[in-house]
DNA sequence: ACACATTTGTGCAAAAAAGCACAAATCGTC
DNA sequence: GACGATTTGTGCTTTTTTGCACAAATGTGT
């Protein structure tokens, strides 16, 4: 009888995640950050929902798919379960990210301190702009920032290829995005977070996230009109 | 036989759109707009659909929950679909949106031009900050350019009842987050966007969208992780 | 050792979203 | 004015996501 065949068998993650798990994955493991700042040792589903604001049965059912790492009647550890979440969205290793366009919002970017501790650091900035190229931008927040060279949209791929970017931020204006996107991509880069209000075309194999900033205030846009009075 | 009754009857937007659809749809919009701008009188869905990164047959479908606005074996006129899309989520109209933090993000946010163009006024800026509140903040591109005044914090729900706001962008660290959010609401405010990493909980009947760039940059690094070498 | 209160993990049902395939409508042409 | 080429709109199927409910596991107290 396989009575002794249990939990352990069951955490090697080579079980598919649904697309809809990974990303409230980073919500679970930003409310585990906290609660354990706050030296909070256990947590239960009904708990953890209620700060990222999903179903307990949800959350629990999300969390099955990594693993059994919950105690019945108990519930989860703290830090057991963010590290485990970390080491599932690959986040116990550093991502290098290039930014290319270092305008209103790439330099925001830039600035923002909350990428490095999360285990993201800006290595290079990337821009056309003859009067930008050579500057220095502070990157990350008090504590621990570093000054970065802006440097010429021409040297792209040699700069990504000095830094090990393995992240592309675009945040150029929208005509530029979709030629930056190509030479992203033919200089190695298969992730991109694209801020351009415009659909980035990539070869398979290559992930492209948006964020659309207008599209979020056009859907909210959308339902405030619906709302009576 | 009802064979006369077809198209103008189901025109009439009191059918449900589906939140999938919703979402989609400023993608067309925007799309379409360039369109617009570039002379094209009509467009099938199947080019409007890898102009946006989308099946075509959900282009269809998406656009069908609308109305019957195209032509079979033709195709859409751009600009009677443009003006539809605009019509159904609510874009003929302007909407006042207030920024409360007006820290790197914020400024960000204020000084972009794009959401002007879009029929979204920012109309107010909030901050906690002594030092800055006072300050004049140069709002929207080059062309309409408008200078606001950052207003304490104190000042919000006069703020937001002068400037008649109904839409409030939270970009505030995320400890400030939840109290913003709840005064904003209290102040009369129904749709928000956050940009702080914290969940919102608001009271039914109020909207939140978030937006998470580093959940955005952790999804990437999950896919990224799992692609082989 | 045993009853009891918790809380997880999950099988199953329901709902939502995406995809397929084709009839119906339209245009241009002969 | 009939025919073939196109392209929409949509019924139906499949897949994905969410929600429900409860058995299984754990801890506690007696
Ligand atoms: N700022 C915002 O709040 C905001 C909001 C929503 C969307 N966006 C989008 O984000 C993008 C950036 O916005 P922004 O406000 O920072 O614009 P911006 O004009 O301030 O900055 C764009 C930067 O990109 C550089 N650039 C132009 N072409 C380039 C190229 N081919 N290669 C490299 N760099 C190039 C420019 O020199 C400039 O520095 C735009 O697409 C915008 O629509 C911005
Ligand atoms: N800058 C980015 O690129 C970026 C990226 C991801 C997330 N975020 C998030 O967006 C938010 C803003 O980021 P930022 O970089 O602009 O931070 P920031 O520190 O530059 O700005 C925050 C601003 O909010 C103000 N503030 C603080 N408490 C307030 C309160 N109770 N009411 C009103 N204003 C208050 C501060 O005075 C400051 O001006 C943060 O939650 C951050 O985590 C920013």
């Amino acid at each position: 009888m396989p009575s002794k065949v249990p939990s352990s068998i069951k955490d090697g993650h080579t079980h598919k995640i649904s697309e809809a798990t990974v990303s409230r994955l980073p919500a679970y493991y930003r409310a585990l950050s906290q609660l354990a700042d706050a030296q909070q040792i256990r947590i239960s589903s009904e708990e953890l929902a209620a700060l990222t604001g999903v179903s307990s049965a949800m959350l629990r059912k999300d969390l099955s798919h990594l693993g059994s790492y919950g105690t019945r009647g108990v519930g989860y550890e703290v830090e057991f379960l963010r590290y485990q979440i970390s080491r599932e969205m690959g986040l116990n290793q550093d991502w290098s990210v290039v930014i290319v366009g270092v305008g209103n919002l790439g330099r925001a970017l830039a600035h923002y301190g909350g990428f490095g501790s999360r285990g993201f650091r800006v290595v290079a900035l990337v821009d056309a702009d003859q009067t930008l190229i050579g500057t220095k931008v502070k990157c990350g927040a008090e504590g621990k920032t570093v000054e970065l060279l802006v440097h010429a949209l021409s040297d792209l791929e040699d700069v990504i290829k000095e830094t090990n970017a393995r992240l592309g931020v675009v945040a150029t204006p929208a005509e530029s995005a979709q030629v930056v996107s190509d030479r992203l991509v033919k200089a190695g880069i298969r992730s991109i977070l694209n801020f351009a209000p415009v659909h980035l075309s990539v070869p398979e194999g290559v992930d492209v996230r948006k964020v659309d900033l207008a599209s979020e205030l056009q859907i909210l846009a959308f339902h405030e009109q619906r709302k009576a009075i």
